[in-house]
DNA sequence: AGTGGATATGTTAGCGTTAACATTCAGAGT
DNA sequence: ACTCTGAATGTTAACGCTAACATATCCACT
């Protein structure tokens, strides 16, 4: 409590002398070593609180060679899933006793993948998690900084490095068989831009699906993710024929396609049926409620940091995991029989 | 480079061997000091580039005590308004050649504010954001750690600590100013959670503009930020009569009190207007397009770092800064002359 | 030529912690 | 009584870097 200090704060010594003992003692009850008298211990822990002493870190940490620092790279963290992912991360890193550092990349380009990864290797982080959902991205893994142990998060195949993912085909494949099941005949799809394996994943779930009950597929139509290309491929769709069902890649631009719809008189679901793809909290309240494959973020951000906490603790022998969160259907009112 | 490396990472010294100048000459390089014949830099330059040398961030903050690390508490950084503002103030910092170090509160009791603080000072952070927009979170910056730099975001009025936020007075009277001038009796709010400064904020500017236009404001409806709050509110107001203008204090519960009215056949605008708060990507696209009241979350995250550098660097004789970023009417067609 | 003052480098001493080794002291086993 | 073990503590030496203080070296100006 009363943090008398005396300009500076105090040091390990300080306390030392406080107790009357050796600074080593007072690191080794700091480090809840076995071998203190706990009458000794108790007398440090006075003078500890007495000093209002607190343990430099960042000395500790040159010493140990370990920060308890994470870092983790993500994109725009703006975007909801991204966001959410990240926040699951640092949940779960804080809950074991990490602080986490981020790197926001604005574009792919702005600054690297490697760069962000070196910047946190400069800092001495224990582990890194990089939100990959691009493939430039995943690439990038490849050339890790010296043994840094990594995680991907959405890193599609990469080598030789641990990866948490959603299954973004069973996802794709679940929209896709959910309407061909309310009868119909085929279902169009509007996709995210081509360089996310997200988006990849997707469109190759919902082919998939097609294939397997004996439909074609038409021409998927391109997007990126943003509320405003759902808008202009729902315009598109609102002025073709025999369009029934679409489903699209994420629920933001799937709320363009409903604005869409709605300016062109056509009427979801009575005349087409809309699927989109990670439940934001939004979704819910679109007019119609959405349908849609949810993700969650959250365990995939926990996940992410068990099997890179397993690869920074139980180090040496750590194959190279691959986890699989899968995603769930939630059925809402934009979706109807045909 | 060629990062030959012999077992450990390569140090300062083995640098300075490789060139054949002392240790000391390669901190000079590294730190840019003036004094180093460039043939003696380029000669350094050489080596690291050789042995593929970082310098160790750990060590060189031991001794000059500054980590180049800054801390960010916030809450719930799912929500698009803290998110953006701490990707604003991540992007800023890191231009700065700032390291970010996050943490993100679940809620206002689960870690207490101060808690994150001493975490954050713990590590040996060179200055702190807290994104407070809690009146309970703003509270507890009065107990800051020994004398680290602190700015709070949308902390109100805070006593001796720096502060930049968005002017939420002004934006609740700019919201229901441009209501009144369409011409509608008086103007109902839909407020956020009574804790939250920005909630109360809005409210006064939404109770100071009726009282200038010497219109009597009616009980202001209750909600939680979420969009089915909002959605609960609009089923309310929905009910009534008489209501013609609604101002939701954010975009998410415009989206549920939208939702309402479409379920209950009242018509937007052609029977009631409603005005927002945010500018999320997605209002927009909203059915219809949301008139909201946009926040510049990007500019008040640089600012805040802006303002905490300046404490930090031009450290004594700080003055407690208050910077107001001003909010800006969008108007779209959830809005229409009565 | 002699001295002053830059300019360029080297040497030494920490920063605050933990690791490794050294020491002390008690009690057990013979 | 005499070692032997291990628990409890102290002492010393890093960790890798920068700051502060030497120490050359060179040129200019008296």
């Amino acid at each position: 409590m009363g943090a008398t200090q005396g300009r500076r704060p105090p040091v390990m010594a300080d306390v030392a002398k406080e107790a009357g003992v050796s600074h080593q003692t007072v690191s080794r009850v700091l480090n809840e070593h076995p071998n203190v008298r706990s009458e000794t211990r108790a007398r440090v822990m006075e003078a500890i609180d007495k000093l209002g002493y607190r343990r430099n870190l960042v000395a500790r940490a040159l010493v140990t060679k370990h920060s308890r620092t994470l870092g983790v790279v993500s994109f725009d963290t703006t975007l909801y899933g991204p966001a959410s992912t990240v926040y699951g991360i640092e949940q779960a890193a804080r809950g074991a006793g990490y602080f986490v550092s981020i790197v926001s990349l604005k574009s792919i380009d702005k600054i690297g993948v490697s760069d962000a990864l070196d910047y946190l290797a400069d800092q001495g982080v224990d582990g890194i998690v990089v939100v990959a959902p691009q493939r430039s991205a995943a690439q990038a893994l490849g050339e890790l900084p010296f043994g840094v142990p990594t995680v991907a998060v959405e890193g599609g195949e990469a080598g030789d490095v641990s990866v948490v993912c959603v299954d973004q085909v069973r996802g794709g494949r679940m929209a896709t068989e959910h309407l061909l099941s309310l009868g119909h005949e085929t279902v169009w799809h509007i996709r995210g831009p081509s360089d996310w394996l997200e988006a990849e994943g997707r469109v190759a779930g919902w082919r998939a699906a097609l294939e397997q009950a004996g439909r074609t597929a038409p021409e998927p139509l391109a997007g990126d993710w943003s509320p405003r290309s759902g808008y202009e491929a729902g315009r598109s769709l609102a002025s073709m024929k025999g369009v029934t069902a679409v489903f699209v890649a994420n629920d933001q631009m799937a709320l363009g396609v409903l604005r869409a719809f709605t300016e062109q008189g056509v009427r979801v679901p009575d005349q087409v049926s809309v699927v989109g793809f990670d439940d934001i909290p939004e979704s819910e309240f679109f007019s119609p409620p959405l349908t849609t494959i949810r993700q969650d973020f959250g365990a995939v951000g926990r996940h992410s940091i068990e099997v890179l906490l397993r690869q920074i603790e139980g180090q040496g022998s750590h194959a190279c995991e691959r986890l699989v969160v899968p995603p769930s259907l939630v059925s809402r009112a934009s979706t109807a029989r045909r």
